[in-house]
DNA sequence: TTGAAAGCGCTAACAA
DNA sequence: TTGTTAGCGCTTTCAA
């Protein structure tokens, strides 16, 4: 059903050596034997067995990505969005992608391990970064290859493309505190993660920075789920002294939010102020669009897998640390006018 | 750095017949080599090499998944979930997963036959299915194990697992109709989808079973997306003869739908309502909660999975047919009482 | 310009 | 119970 190079040897009665040389373009077959054996190939259906190719060359050309999800109703864009640029990047280098899911925990290591160690993978994407992550910790002592997006709280002696989470949220911070709120609540995400960590700092900075009191009160912790949102949202709003912006650590907990307050009657926009991070596709035409901040995490995964593959392929990287400058998306979940016309 | 069979058989003073032999656990080696050999591959930290394996076996223990996506903002939680579902059961059985995602056209069928030749996967799961299915044509005529996440128009000789989108349809029909609705608009997925054609058809017979007439003009087409669904039902709001309902071929769309509404200031449930299809994460948590048919993508890709699996190891396939009977979740965004007290 | 031979790391048939 | 031999399909010295 398929053929090898011992089959195109046999019948152009050359080598397999030279049948593996003509088609691999060496310069030392004569021309007349090279079109031979690539007709001879061609009406074969000749296709190179990789996993020949791969064992004899030590390498798998496969980029390996875990993404670190929870449970079966799992449906985080920013998976969907990494995945697709880290694939697409991929794709366009000749590299494979190895995709799993693992939650973070126990056995996560032990899939990285299996993978590594298998020969699988040349090197690794890891994605949402832990404040102190083990996966890095891992994959820094095997010596493989690995490029990763997001910083830790750690050494930072390793190539990542991140944004700028800090500066994200102090635009959040003053946008709000021009519109003139005084009582901001906070929806965090897991403090375990290193970009909620970042995103809290910011706010906070941004705040001082402005003179504006924090009430710890309204500093509380989310999981990045929409219903999370909903809930911790509704939480707030039922206080005595509710808030009357609540910014969230991503947009998925601010459609949530948004949700949860017009529950209770409450048209955000004008009652209660929501902003996002992320500028997820949903946020634009949510119901008012969200007011969110930009981050690409699209082209980050193209970025983030390019850098992997530099580095597998022992080129020197441009950069080995990336940080993006993110943008505030003004859309109406604040209330303020939006810069265009319509969402469209 | 690491460490193969041959290393073992030298310190062990074993050959690398017995040590292999050993490690698989055969029964005509002694245990006290067995013992022996475990302990100092244990000591070297041995790991098979799985190339090596793989090109011996002549199989890749590697199951395909390629995403039909289009463009860079992708975002659809149905491959999320469809991904988790069958990344989880490809684990679960001890195969890998190769991701890629291909927007469907000329080039899709060439990254298909690149894996298969390749031999870099044991089979396919083709997820999406379009009326004419080249995917499936090909991976028919190449006589490699696939199984199917939907049908096609053609012949169902193919194992594959289903949801009964004419069912659920014909539910939501029923639903609006029963709500009192006369003027029910449908914007439905693209035509060339097979499931679109599934849940076009359910709605046109239910509607017919009611009696109730049906304006071809409120049949429009979408694209799946919730920016597609707002521009439609834009439409179709502004027209001077609105629907009271408007039913959409996913829930993606339905969201769209709703923020379309809401701009025009229409109460979604009262003033108009809106279903969606599908159940994802998103719909609980809307405003109003979306009232949808509920399709187990998850628990469907595991089982495309499994049968995959099955196919590849030459078992007997329990069922090469599954058609499973989605239910209706009534939320508000018809207006009617949810069935629970709080969509929590 | 070409081919023989070795080897990547593993498994399996066959002998011993 | 163990080792020898061969081979998966490919690439790459090294000789011819």
């Amino acid at each position: 059903m398929s053929s090898t190079l011992k089959d195109i040897a046999q019948r152009t009665g050359k080598s397999i050596t030279t049948v593996s040389r003509a088609l691999n373009d060496y310069d030392d077959v004569s021309p007349k034997t090279k079109a031979l054996v690539h007709r001879v190939a061609e009406e074969l259906g000749y296709t190179p067995n990789l996993l020949a190719q791969r064992l004899q060359k030590h390498r798998s050309d496969t980029v390996g990505l875990i993404l670190p999800t929870f449970g079966p109703r799992f449906s985080d864009p920013f998976f969907s969005e990494i995945l697709a640029g880290v694939g697409n990047q991929a794709a366009e280098c000749g590299y494979d992608l190895l995709v799993s899911t693992q939650a973070p925990g126990e056995k996560e290591l032990e899939v990285y391990r299996q993978k590594v160690q298998g020969r699988q993978v040349d090197g690794f994407i890891v994605v949402r970064t832990r404040c102190h992550d083990l996966r890095i910790e891992y994959l820094r002592g095997a010596g493989i290859p690995f490029a990763v997006f997001g910083r830790t709280a750690g050494k930072l002696d390793f190539p990542f493309v991140d944004e700028d989470g800090v500066y994200g949220m102090r635009l959040v911070a003053e946008h709000l505190a021009g519109l003139g709120h005084r009582r901001i609540a906070f929806i965090a995400a897991p403090p375990d993660l290193m970009f909620a960590r970042h995103r809290l700092e910011g706010l906070r900075e941004g705040l001082a920075m402005l003179g504006i009191p924090l009430d710890e009160d309204l500093m509380v912790g989310g999981d990045l789920t929409q219903k999370g949102g909903y809930e911790q949202a509704g939480r707030l709003l039922d206080r005595p002294d509710p808030p009357t912006a609540i910014a969230t650590g991503n947009d998925l907990m601010a459609l949530g939010v948004m949700s949860a307050a017009q529950e209770r009657g409450l048209v955000v926009g004008s009652d209660l102020a929501v902003t996002g991070f992320d500028d997820i596709p949903l946020a634009e035409h949510s119901h008012p669009p969200l007011t969110t901040v930009r981050q690409p995490i699209y082209q980050i995964g193209r970025q983030v897998c390019r850098m992997l593959i530099q580095l597998i392929r022992g080129e020197e990287l441009e950069q080995q640390h990336v940080i993006l400058q993110p943008s505030l998306v003004v859309r109406r979940s604040c209330g303020s006018t939006p810069p265009q016309m319509s969402p469209l």
